[in-house]
RNA sequence: GCCGCUGUGGCGGAAUUGGCAGACGCAAGAGACUUAAAAUCUCUCGAUGGGCAACUGUCGUGCCGGUUCGAUUCCGGCCAGCGGCACCA
């Protein structure tokens, strides 16, 4: 070859031109639809991982194609850099946290990012940790706190004893810890609270307007937001005036009831004790099972244990008075802490009466009229005949199930309920790198918002982190002590910060206008790009990110901010990076640095990879030898077209009347198959094999030398194209 | 246990609407060039049988069955792997 393929050369030259000419600054114009894609921020780590380069070359592949083919473009990026990893290293290395983030950045953004030549807007980066960010953070905690959607509680809560903080629920990924994967226990504290359950059913019934979204993380959605319909009846305990609720979903079987179970931290335990001989061995029991961890007390395994308070309760459907027991298994925080335990038809509650010695009865009836409760070896779940139910004998449970919830309000003993698995979004975290929350506490006025006019709270910079001890601005007393708005006296500040997804929950909206210095974002932008048209990053936000992001936006819209109800209309969750089967990470010692392959391959070969080797909701199988692939085929495109591009300089592209030639037909199918492959669900890895099978065609074309003023279609074809990977 | 996804050569993966299974790439093998190597180029490459050869028979998309002229694709039943949820009342 006469030329070699200086990547280094033509990324740099190409770069430092887009640079310059600013070729992805975009601004609102009426006149071109819209395209808004958006890749999720990293968090500033200090350096980009393989995840990283593989979701930002699809949506920068996107973004090309997007204008290419008209449309106005919106392609930003910024930085997700409040967080827990900036103060662990100021506590290992006893660097600012501000300055250790800001140094990530610039290092990432100037030294990685633009190494990779992506066409972002660089006007509109983003840092959640600016004070010109955050401020927007606090402004809107104060809107929600005005409306009620945000409130403080004493509860339980998430504790990680590593992370030193609390936990949101969503946090919590089978009792560990979702960032260091402690063990997470429990704590009762004051804590701030987003009330993402008044949104419940909004964000329910819009999973199935998502049609853009991939099924399976609908399906999370819906399944952590967990609504089940039913009834809540009250039982009287007997020889008292109290009254015990309980939720069921299955109330064609309340005949069935034999016992009942509550949660060992029910608030009436204390009384229903009161005096009875079991008191003292009831209460054992309870304070050995409230001291598990949630790990070991929500593991499948756990036996299920119990006992008997020494109290009953009166059934109000049949007058029976069933004994009441406290089990490990009933849960405080879904329904009202006490169920109504129906051995026959229900799995758990048969294992528990064969355990206890609790009697069984069959109150519906199998089609083969064989059920003797006595002989039974397992509960009775499926549908059949009502029978032992006093009027509602002879219906099928099915409809029971209508007729007693009827019956039950009639009698004004209880009514249809609904229950939702999805709790109140708990933010509050007990560290320094993050949003203060806007809140004073003042001895005369009691809890305060900071008036917008006093906003933003900054952090504090003057602090040290020591990692000992309580967080820095509890101990900052300048920060802490301050003057009451209304009344002028003496008030303490909140120490505590907002949870860091409260910051991605919004960003997207900022990008529409980063420099808005009134609001979060201009109404009028964002109507304007707003919604995100795709969206695009790692599945394990399905829940978390997700859901918060949909949530604030159905609050910013009822603020009256932004008309819209949904930010992503289409959702690409691509696949992980794998390499040797498993996800690349330090602690496998399987990483590959993208820095290396760049300064070895080039940013296209990176790109081009990354794109090839699978679709792209797929996991990706990381191969040093396809590494070399891509690269010989950017090798052999460079070939072909720097041999030709001096003879074909001058001569007129052909047109229809080349039809009939072989390589003027394959180029025109390349097009068409790149072209159709984008569209339908961005498989760009046929979409670069058809690319492949162009070059190979040229190749075989001109072994013989060339002639004709075919060439000049296919360098055109190759050109686009392969900007479109590159 | 429940819900969802996936299953195709040695490997990553194609086959878009039921119509040539295995595109493209990787690995492997052979050859060309070279003193040699690298690079590059050309050819072969699912399994198995027949033929010196051009060629050709049979089988083959996790397993069993069904619909169809025809099934990787549609239907029913199983198996395996991955992911999510789960004492949820």
């Amino acid at each position: 070859m006469d030329e070699r393929y200086d990547f280094k050369k033509i990324e740099e030259r190409w770069q430092s031109s887009w640079q310059a000419n600013k070729t992805f600054k975009v601004v609102e114009d009426v006149s071109k639809p819209k395209y808004y894609c958006l890749e999720m921020f990293p968090y500033p780590s200090g350096r980009i991982h393989m995840g990283h380069v593989r979701n930002y070359a699809i949506g920068d592949v996107i973004s090309r194609y997007k204008r290419m083919r008209g449309f106005n473009v919106l392609h930003p990026m910024g930085w997700d850099s409040f967080g827990l990893p900036a103060e662990n290293a100021a506590i290992k290395h006893g660097i600012h946290p501000s300055k250790w983030t800001l140094e990530n950045i610039t290092f990432m953004r100037d030294k990685q990012l633009k190494r990779l030549g992506l066409s972002y807007d660089w006007d509109r980066e983003v840092a959640t940790c600016l004070e010109e960010y955050y401020r927007w953070n606090q402004w809107l905690f104060i809107r929600m706190y005005e409306r009620g959607l945000a409130y403080k509680k004493l509860s339980y809560v998430n504790w990680c004893p590593s992370c030193n903080t609390v936990l949101a629920n969503e946090q919590v990924e089978s009792g560990l810890c979702w960032r260091c994967s402690s063990v997470v226990t429990h704590k009762e504290l004051e804590q701030w609270f987003f009330k993402i359950t008044a949104y419940a059913e909004e964000l329910l019934t819009y999973c199935d307007k998502l049609t853009g979204w991939p099924e399976r993380v609908l399906t999370m959605q819906k399944n952590w937001i967990g609504k089940s319909t039913g009834v809540e009846v009250v039982f009287t305990v007997e020889g008292s005036h109290e009254k015990l609720a309980i939720f069921t979903t299955r109330q064609d079987t309340l005949f069935g009831v034999t016992f009942m179970s509550i949660a060992p931290e029910h608030p009436m335990l204390e009384s229903l004790i009161r005096g009875k001989k079991e008191a003292e061995r009831v209460l054992a029991f309870c304070q050995r099972v409230m001291r598990e961890d949630k790990a070991t007390r929500t593991d499948d395994k756990q036996e299920k244990e119990g006992i008997f308070t020494g109290a009953y309760a009166v059934n109000p459907l049949n007058n029976e008075k069933v004994p009441v027991w406290v089990g490990n298994f009933v849960l405080m925080e879904y329904g009202t802490g006490a169920i109504m335990s129906v051995p026959a038809h229900d799995q758990r509650d048969f294992d528990f009466a064969k355990k206890y010695g609790l009697p069984i009865r069959v109150v519906i009836q199998n089609r083969e009229k064989s059920l003797v409760a006595d002989a039974m070896k397992q509960a009775y779940i499926e549908d059949g005949i009502m029978v032992n139910s006093g009027q509602f004998d002879g219906f099928s449970n099915t409809e029971a199930t209508d007729k007693i919830a009827d019956f039950i309000e009639k009698s004004a003993i209880g009514k249809r309920t609904v229950n939702w698995r999805l709790r109140d979004w708990g933010i509050s975290r007990q560290r320094y790198w993050g949003t203060p929350i806007p809140i004073l506490y003042c001895d005369t006025c009691g809890i305060v918002p900071v008036p917008d006019g006093q906003l933003p709270v900054r952090l504090p910079v003057d602090v040290e982190l020591t990692g000992r001890g309580q967080s820095p601005l509890v101990e900052s007393k300048s920060f802490r002590e301050t003057a009451c708005p209304k009344c002028g006296g003496a008030a303490r500040r909140e120490t505590d910060t907002m949870d860091t997804f409260v910051d991605s929950s919004w960003y997207f909206l900022r990008y529409c206008s980063p420099k808005e210095d009134k609001a979060p974002f201009d109404k009028k932008a964002a109507g304007y790009w707003m919604s995100v048209d795709q969206y695009i990053g790692g599945i394990e936000h399905a829940v978390l990110h997700l859901l918060y992001a949909r949530f604030f936006t159905k609050v910013i819209r009822d603020l009256g901010l932004f008309d819209g109800d949904e930010p992503f209309v289409n959702l690409l969750t691509q696949g992980m990076v794998i390499k040797d089967g498993a996800k690349m990470s330090k602690s496998k010692g399987n990483v590959v640095d993208p820095d290396f392959i760049l300064s070895k391959y080039g940013a296209d070969t990176a790109r081009l990879f990354s794109l090839f080797a699978a679709p792209p909701e797929r996991d990706l199988e990381w191969s040093d030898q396809g590494v070399d692939g891509a690269y010989r085929f950017l090798h052999r495109v460079w070939a072909i077209v720097s041999k030709y591009s001096a003879d074909v300089k001058n001569v007129k592209t052909a047109g229809h009347e080349a039809r009939g030639d072989r390589l003027y037909r394959k180029t025109h199918l390349t097009i068409k198959k790149v072209t159709e492959d984008i569209e339908r669900e961005f498989h760009f890895n046929t979409a670069i094999a058809a690319l492949m099978e162009m070059v190979n065609e040229m190749y075989d074309y001109t072994s013989h030398g060339v002639a004709p003023d075919k060439l000049p279609i296919v360098r055109a074809a190759i050109d686009a194209l392969t900007l479109l990977i590159a």
